[in-house]
DNA sequence: TTGATTAATTATACCGGTACAATTATAATG
DNA sequence: CATTATAATTGTACCGGTATAATTAATCAA
């Protein structure tokens, strides 16, 4: 691992360790640059990084400090991993309704850019949290990048099959985010009523060389699903 | 304006004005370093920034490449500005509804950090986009920051106001998300029937030094309202 | 005590360099 | 012709430096 991943994972460590809250001043640049024995550039490197997480924010002039979200039980919708990471500290369990090699829909070669002659691995769970519906998922993957899925590795975190399994690495993500109301099947699914709110998220993965490798359509249950995004500025 | 930033909007212009595609290739590092008449980390830092931006990916050993997100018409969730940018080839109005300084309510003091007996500006307005119903806003400024809001200013822009009028610097925001039904009231501004989807988007906006100076409250329209995001890695 | 001026602190911009890792192109091999 | 080894390309990690801008602390004046 880099220098400067493994910096930032220190001072993260020692925020959570310390139970910093949101304003609490970290080390100054030099100290920090003495304590972990590296260039200022590599700290600054590190503070970037977790910046972009949202873990601290800098003030020239001033300090670093660490920012903080005070809500908890929220989705992180850029996570990019799902969220068993966010939702750490409830039971995620899920439920394959169907796994199967076939041809993509229009909308899934598209949103892969593949052929509707490619194949796709064709995912559809409904995942739960502490026993109530979750999100009901259907996802598609680009099978001449993921080769071989089966139910085990579908049940249990795919993600994590790609990134160790494969050795995959996955880069940047695009999400859209529309709302509705359930169809009646999907109510079925969630265990809710006909016509009951829904968003739907859709997701599009692509690897750090920016093939896309999965497409997927998550609707959500509305009473158990609530997100967070930290922004930052860099927005004109 | 700094370097970095310059060459980061003159990357961004080219790509625009060429029409670049997702995976179109960008000169190389070398190249644009010699063009720019600039060393190499500073090109790095212009990149950099178009990467948190969603603009551009890089491929080491590779190249720099576009990223380019396909639907339009989506509303930003990263933009920290509103939506105005992301829907500009459409029509967006305002009526301001409620505009007075009164003291905060326990949610929004919690949420700018500041006491009971502090004094906010809050402002209702509905927004239409093409003659329609987009959304119903309330908001909160804290009045020590914002001293001074009137009809024009929140008929308009507010944070334009608050970064060229009062010379604020707008930094990091945090962002919820939720899903519910709309209530009698929330319908009858949106002009929807009672009981129909929403999506709630609370966030509160942070100067560059960490103080947060506006929570606001935005209850979409389902009908109207379509979003999205761009996720990088940067997440083990 | 208050307010303005100055100095010290602290992060950021920018330079230019070396070494390295991932990818892609080329050449060699069977 | 396909496969493998090798070389060239290209972005990233890391160093260490100078200068500068924003903030905060200290000093001085009224």
């Amino acid at each position: 691992m880099l220098k400067y991943q493994q910096i930032a994972e220190e001072i993260e460590k020692y925020i959570e360790e310390n139970a910093l809250q949101q304003g609490d001043k970290l080390p100054v640049l030099e100290t920090l640059m003495t304590h972990f024995e590296v260039s200022k550039s590599t700290i600054t490197k590190s503070l970037d990084l977790l910046e972009k997480k949202g873990v601290v924010f800098q003030v020239r002039g001033s300090g670093i400090f660490v920012r903080r979200h005070k809500r908890k039980g929220y989705i992180s919708l850029l996570s990019n991993q799902g969220f068993k990471k966010d939702l750490e500290d409830y039971k995620i369990t899920s439920e394959v309704i169907e796994l199967e090699v076939r041809k993509p829909t229009q909308e899934a070669a598209h949103n892969l850019n593949i052929s509707l002659d490619d194949e796709v691995y064709y995912v559809k769970r409904v995942r739960y949290i502490q026993e109530q519906t979750l999100c009901l998922e259907e996802s598609y993957y680009n099978k001449s990048i993921v080769p071989y899925l089966n139910n085990e590795i579908v049940t249990e975190s795919i993600f994590n099959y790609i990134k160790e399994g494969l050795g995959l690495k996955v880069g940047f993500s695009d999400i859209y985010l529309h709302m509705d109301k359930l169809s009646e099947e999907e109510a079925a699914y969630l265990g809710l009523e006909n016509g009951a709110p829904k968003l739907l998220v859709e997701s599009i993965f692509h690897l750090t060389n920016g093939q896309p490798f999965n497409f997927s359509k998550v609707t959500y249950n509305y009473q158990q699903s609530q997100f967070f995004i930290q922004a930052n500025s860099h927005f004109s």
